[in-house]
DNA sequence: AGCAATAAGCGTAGTATGTACGTTTAAAAT
DNA sequence: ATTTTAAACGTACATACTACGCTTATTGCT
């Protein structure tokens, strides 16, 4: 008699499986989460993260670059997997486990995203509303998981426009962290990072002597994390 | 007419959802992996990272504490959820997505488990063999996850007995990081964290003069964290 | 034309932290 | 008593971080 292995898919699952988006930007000064009017039952008109369920045809990944595409109209943006949430209760209409994302917006683009259709809202770090479900859990852990990140790689470019000034730069660490950078301090350490190009412009909005505008060089960035490079303010 | 609010729930959802464990050990000076022979097909006899499909009255968390216990006994060790996997057609038996956790398990439980049982092993790190699926590339995933979280949390203890000599850490952290580290530094440096309890035993297994053993002050290291402690090697 | 005002940019001294490496100590075996 | 071995301790040097003072470029005002 031949053993017949069993089939561990033989399950007759309810489960369902959602992607959520944590989507951060920054605007005068401040970081900024982007939070929404949820339009489903239940808890529907409540302010919300944005997600939604994942089809059995798509790449959980895939179905985070939809959402984050279909609500800011960007495509490529900093966008990682967070963590995924899966208590039994956590959402009451059914057994939802969720995988959630977190992004970051460079700063220009966030004025384009259509607010008015998807009744959608930029709050700041400090007037985050009580959101549905664990989704305030999710942004705490996303904000912490912001901060150790910018610990160890140059992540402040993210939230800018591709060209930026040293000091606009230092206001989007200063905004992080929540605390005072010294501008001298800083100004060295990025610099001696390598991973600035000057360019040959200045912008002269906040300043009579103006500042010089600088990009983020990715592909050397690129070349450096693959020999263990490790960056930190 | 009253507009009702569509219902994100209505899916034909035929997702399935699983857990799978990257569970590391540490003998003989060396870090080991757990594999076990896959009990289902398809791909059955082959290869595999530990886990299995999550029930619908589960957590996901509870689920891999469960598979955890199932397989070593162990019930109160290091996991942590460490990523999900989910492109479409990463298991040929189904759209299952998988979210996979991370374990250390203390050197002497590590006798304990039931290998026979399972048809587990452990194997070397630079002895791990092709697995199904994606697991090997979990596993990669895991192995740098087990370096990055080394840098900055005490983890080395996780991998030991409740009571250890210096020397027997440093070695641990040598396996981790696969290069010699100064015995008097890292001893300096462990000492100065004020997380080890010195006890007034001596281990004389492995020298005539023998080596105080330790104990890992849990308390304090809790304390430390709430208030963002930052510990490297 | 010259001077004041202001943000941007540069430089240096002091402190702390990490690294390299030599020396001493405890216990057992001879 | 002497040798042996791992364990434990100590110090000097180099590197990196921090704090803070000074100069520069530009505009607007007198």
């Amino acid at each position: 008699m031949v053993k017949v292995p069993p089939n561990t898919y033989a399950h007759e699952n309810q489960l369902l499986l959602a992607v959520d988006c944590v989507i951060f930007g920054y605007q005068d000064g401040e970081l900024k989460l982007l939070i929404f009017k949820r339009e489903v039952e239940p808890l529907a008109g409540q302010w919300s993260l944005i997600g939604r369920i994942v089809e059995k045809n798509e790449a959980i990944e895939e179905a985070a670059h939809k959402v984050l595409k279909d609500i800011t109209g960007l495509d490529k943006v900093f966008l990682e997997q967070l963590y995924s949430f899966g208590s039994v209760s956590r959402d009451p209409g059914a057994r939802v486990v969720s995988i959630v994302y977190w992004s970051l917006t460079q700063s220009t683009a966030n004025q384009e995203i259509k607010i008015a259709d998807h009744e959608a809202q930029w709050v700041s770090f400090n007037e985050i509303p009580q959101l549905v479900l664990d989704h305030n859990q999710m942004v705490k852990m996303a904000i912490e998981k912001l901060r150790e990140y910018a610990r160890y790689r140059p992540i402040g470019f993210e939230l800018l426009p591709s060209q930026f000034t040293l000091p606009q730069l230092l206001k989007v660490y200063e905004a992080i962290y929540q605390r005072k950078i010294d501008d001298r301090n800083f100004r060295k350490k990025m610099l001696a990072s390598g991973l600035l190009i000057k360019l040959d412009k200045k912008d002269k909005s906040t300043s009579k002597k103006g500042a010089f505008l600088y990009k983020f060089d990715r592909k050397k960035y690129k070349l450096l994390l693959q020999q263990g490079y490790w960056f930190e303010v």
